[in-house]
DNA sequence: CAAATATGCAACCTTTTAGTTGCATATCCG
DNA sequence: CGGATATGCAACTAAAAGGTTGCATATTTG
């Protein structure tokens, strides 16, 4: 889970996420078409991914293909996410009696 | 939106929004018992926090209170997170087609 | 006003991270 | 087999992040 949000916080990583979105199963060559970086980067990158399990590679002969991985992202959003966004309806209720107490306070 | 990324990605800063959760609007004093660190180190924290437009402050007095946002989180799941989850539910059906890709092939 | 409380700001240190260069290894193809 | 292609691994550098210490500032309270 932590691995999952740190991969998650670098643009490179996300736009890596994006390229497969647009088509999976792309080799590390094709994936270093699209990024200007080189492929030592990239591979460092589709590591971390790969550790956090969002990307899952497959070989085939010597070429390294990359599928997407559906599970952790589900799991993050339903398992943290929406636990933050349900408690944060709350959240806003409170900000506003926050904001109230901002006035009878002053005295 | 990548502000928001990189600041789930830090374990204190999602304890530091899981406090908020258990009692919002909390002061800096407040959350530092919580968080075996320095009260700066926890500044610091909120302060990227509150960049990301995760927590907002408000000051009554000399206290600052700590309120959480829901619209971030809101944003970040539903533009990015569930595109992703949607997309990799055809990942799925690709990487089984990958798999077969594999038998086929060894020729 | 003076002391105590709540916080901010800046300098500094240490560890991690992003990215590079260089070389090794494995697979495909003529 | 030998060359081209696809990738891995390790060392290194530069920048960023996490955390600390020290001091300054504002607000409450006696």
């Amino acid at each position: 889970m932590d691995a999952v949000f740190k991969a998650l916080a670098d643009p490179s990583r996300r736009a890596l996420l994006d390229q497969l979105h647009l088509q999976n199963g792309q080799t590390l060559n094709q994936l270093c078409r699209h990024l200007r970086m080189t492929r030592q980067g990239i591979t460092k990158h589709l590591g971390l991914l790969i550790k956090a399990d969002l990307v899952v590679p497959l070989w085939r002969g010597r070429e390294k293909l990359h599928y997407l991985n559906p599970a952790p992202l589900k799991q993050v959003s339903e398992g943290w996410i929406d636990k933050h966004k349900a408690a944060c309806l709350r959240a806003l209720a409170d900000l506003t009696k926050g904001l109230d107490a901002l006035k009878p306070e002053p005295n």
